[in-house]
RNA sequence: GGAGCCGUAGUGUAGAUGGUUAACACGCCAGCCUGUCAAGCUGGAGAUCGCGGGUUCGAGUCCCGUCGGUUCCGCCA
């Protein structure tokens, strides 16, 4: 055989085909030998075909080759599609009602044995799959992943150009800058003693774009993080980065709803009513107790304290009195299944995220609960009526600061969401967060940060209390969250130099550091600015939902592992004395 | 940084309360087999039970430590 290279994939051959003569390339994924006929599954990107190598209709030397094949050799084969004999349609394959009967082969590549099987799609230890990730990549689980990958990002290039966005690249060296998440950086060979970060998100550059003219942006952007991973989070990760100039908050949600609807319907083949609807920061948190509410399933936070200030029971009274409330929420029915031993489980897990205590109570005949007997007969019928009771329910308290309460209580929902099974899988609910507030105090800097980041605009009507009650201060932020995760987010940018510095002041930065860090930025808003807004999207976190998945490492070609190393080129890794002087540096012990 | 779970032939698992030769399926190798498609039948090889230490007459099993994977908390503007 001279001629090796294909004229149809694999997964391309059906019964128009029938009577010709075609070439496929492939790998072996399975191989039935009848010591007469051998059957053959041929495997390519596209799908599988099966392959017959028959005695009758081989020279000698090629069916004793045949007889050879095995899992993952590298095939081409030639030779006749015809229609299986009547009966034998394979209907569990696409290719199923026909095959090829070779007449001439080569073996492109002999494979050795791998180390677990590619043909099934069965639970394999992490560590080896990622030691031999192109082999796990190979199989049709992680194939249809990094496919859907391509599609979704296809749709997002077509829809951004075709709304005139320009792709346009940032730099990967950049700068450290203070605020955010811990930087992976790269030292410099030429200026010793001096290091590059990698980039966060290619923030700061894009809102320069915007000052540069270009109007609109994107990019399909990697960004590095050096904190603890989660399944959801790696240090290296992918973000749709968009931003808009002459824009405000509405344009953005109109246009962005209109792409994310659009890879959800394309990928998904499903209708996603419109609008999407929105909630405020506020109303998250008090509904939901989460700035990311799953609104797949009800359980709503109530707050229960309002006839409570004075009650003789001191844990609610005094946390009232100390402007905390008493919130709880409602698991229906749950009060007559659960036993001691599960709501035990629930006061634990309680208290591990923060709280004092869980106060339960368990509507049967009467009101059971450890702190029945503190209460008076009003207080609790309050209680009950507020959380909407029935005989059977579990009602569940937390007495705290109202951040506390919020915590405890949302991801208790979650749980008892997951664990009574009142999600719907199939929901698809999109919303949109808006009006977070710009600044939160972090206790342990003692000094207020940004919530999303210090180039978010706040709202026109809280600019005046900017510096005198900074954390009542509401941003023009908005994020777009599906069935309780975090899509992605963005906000509106301050576009004059003099509220970005007094924004800056807030944050506890003084003029020199100002000028120092972000001297640059201030100096360019002063060459005329365009109004501008932006987002960014999870790349990861979209393709692992909508492949359906529950970790962005199967939707990522080569992830990294929990403790951020590649077992694949075992990075990271030593590097020689000569690289580290060349860089100016030692290695403490 | 903290907590939980997992680690037994190549792969997936079994191995109550410590007991003699560590079991099963798939895969692999060999033989048979001309219509299978998770092909079948027969036979075979293959495991220092993650690693180190301890308790014990005796440890895959109990204890301590350690390594790796994973999940969650902290962290992630």
């Amino acid at each position: 055989m001279v001629q090796w290279k294909r004229t149809h994939s694999c997964g391309q051959v059906d019964r128009s085909l029938v009577d010709q003569e075609i070439t496929l390339n492939g790998w072996v994924n399975r191989r039935r030998d009848h010591g007469g006929v051998i059957f053959v599954d041929l495997r390519d990107r596209d799908g599988l075909v099966q392959i017959v190598f028959n005695p009758d209709l081989l020279a000698q030397e090629l069916f004793a080759l045949a007889e050879r094949l095995r899992s993952e050799f590298v095939l081409s084969v030639t030779g006749k599609v015809v229609m299986r004999p009547e009966g034998q349609e394979n209907k569990a394959m696409k290719t199923g009602e026909v095959e090829v009967l070779i007449t001439d082969f080569k073996v492109l590549s002999e494979a050795k044995t791998p180390p677990f099987p590619i043909d099934r799609d069965v639970d394999v230890d992490e560590n080896i799959r990622l030691k031999y990730r192109y082999l796990d990549l190979r199989r049709n689980d992680l194939q249809e992943c990094i496919k859907l990958r391509h599609k979704a990002v296809s749709i997002i290039r077509d829809f951004l150009n075709e709304n005139g966005f320009y792709e346009i690249e940032t730099p990967m060296l950049t700068k450290s800058t203070p605020e955010g998440a811990r930087d992976y950086i790269v030292p410099s060979r030429v200026h010793p003693g001096n290091f590059y970060a990698l980039p966060q998100s290619p923030q700061m550059f894009k809102q320069l774009l915007m000052l540069a003219g270009f109007e609109r942006y994107y990019q399909i952007a990697r960004c590095f993080r050096d904190e603890d991973l989660r399944a959801d989070r790696q240090p290296e990760f992918t973000q749709v980065d968009i931003e808009m100039s002459f824009v405000d908050r509405e344009d953005i949600i109109e246009i962005m709803e209109k792409m994310i609807i659009e890879v959800f319907e394309q990928c998904r083949g499903v209708k996603i009513p419109t609008p999407i609807p929105r909630m405020s920061y506020q109303e998250a948190m008090d509904r939901f107790g989460s700035d990311r509410p799953d609104t797949r399933f009800e359980m709503e936070l109530k707050d229960v304290g309002e006839n409570l200030k004075d009650s003789g029971f001191k844990v609610f009274s005094e946390t009232i009195k100390n402007g905390g409330v008493v919130r709880g929420i409602n698991a229906k029915g749950c009060g007559a299944t659960f036993a001691r031993r599960e709501i035990d489980q629930l006061v634990e897990m309680a208290s591990s995220w923060g709280a004092k205590g869980l106060i339960w109570m368990v509507i049967g005949e009467t009101v059971k609960s450890p702190v029945a007997k503190f209460l008076t007969e009003n207080e609790i019928s309050s209680i009950v009526e507020a959380l909407g009771g029935e005989e059977g329910d579990l009602l569940l308290l937390v007495a705290d600061s109202f951040e506390v309460t919020s915590v405890v209580l949302g991801r208790l929902r979650l749980f008892l969401g997951n664990k009574l099974g009142l999600i719907d899988e199939n929901k698809l609910n999109f919303l949109w967060v808006v009006d977070w507030p710009l600044l939160e105090y972090d206790e342990e800097e003692k000094r207020y940060v940004a919530v999303h980041h210090p180039f978010t605009a706040p709202l026109d009507s809280d600019v005046d209390i900017l510096e005198t009650e900074p954390g009542k201060v509401r941003a023009k932020a908005y994020d777009l969250v599906l069935n309780g995760t975090e899509l992605g987010g963005g906000s509106v940018r301050i576009s004059h130099s003099e509220l970005q510095e007094r924004m800056f002041k807030v944050l506890g930065f003084s003029s020199e550091q100002i000028q120092e860090q972000f001297g640059f930025l201030i100096e360019a808003y002063r060459y005329g600015a365009p109004p501008h807004a932006g987002i960014a999207f999870g790349l990861d976190r979209i393709i692992m939902l909508l492949a359906g998945r529950s970790t962005i490492r199967d939707v990522i070609a080569f992830p990294k592992t929990a403790s951020a190393t590649d077992l694949m080129v075992e990075a990271p890794g030593n590097v020689s004395p000569r690289q580290l002087q060349e860089l100016n540096l030692i290695i403490k012990s």
